[in-house]
DNA sequence: CCGTATCCGCCTCGATACTG
DNA sequence: CAGTATCGAGGCGGATACGG
């Protein structure tokens, strides 16, 4: 349905993968939980909820854990025990976005500073 | 006011560059905008708007742009003409990210067909 | 051509209460 | 301990109409 005009060269950004980067990790907490089961493997729901500091709530951790999961990004193991256990091990598809996200932590403190200076003085003019 | 527990070695997440990052990028266009503009270097309002392809609105466009521009990604020049011609271009703090959007895009290209199906199935369960 | 102004739906996220 | 269920606020983004 949509036409092409040869002279503009349209880039195609239907099924842009960058866009779907973005809608399944542009979310509060995906890539936090992500990094955090990157450094220490396995970790039970408590222990990744005091490693991101209590700033998230119990429903937004495990919906964002069970998305993971969902996406294969790592493996949930319910221990059937009292109390019960369960843990979550990032697989190696979750570990392959690690160096991504530390590319972008890195750029970040490179930058970010001078952004946040630069966005103060234009909304000052 | 928070207590670091020896025990838990609490990551840092309150200013968390990552998070930063999110905040800036997470929104719908502007890492399109800054994937255009880097192939094109300096380009029309009207352009950028072609080479998204009419999805975007002429308001989230204009206001796409402006975030850009207060941050420091692109420079924007008005020609005092009838009609108005505007040009954006971008800065090098703009090129500087293109490279990990394009890690980015090779990463989602491999993995994404996966993570979907993943999801899929998940669902189905 | 390049915007601005306004209104409004949707969807994410947080707070709170309850459960096996 | 590790959830589930429900409600509600807030903000992003789309539609539309108008302006220099």
């Amino acid at each position: 349905m949509k036409k092409i005009n040869a002279l503009e060269s349209d880039f195609d950004f239907k099924n842009c993968p960058v866009r779907k980067v973005l809608d399944r990790f542009g979310d509060k907490w995906s890539l936090l939980v992500l990094l955090i089961l990157g450094k220490k493997e396995t970790l039970r729901f408590n222990e990744i909820n005091k490693a991101i500091g209590s700033d998230i709530s119990q429903k937004m951790l495990t919906v964002t854990l069970r998305t993971l999961e969902a996406d294969g990004f790592l493996i949930r193991t319910i221990y059937p025990e009292v109390p019960p256990r369960v843990e979550y091990t990032i697989t190696n598809l979750g570990k392959s976005l690690v160096p991504l996200i530390d590319n972008l932590e890195q750029w970040a403190k490179s930058n970010m500073s001078a952004i946040e200076k630069s966005r103060d003085n234009f909304v000052k003019v």
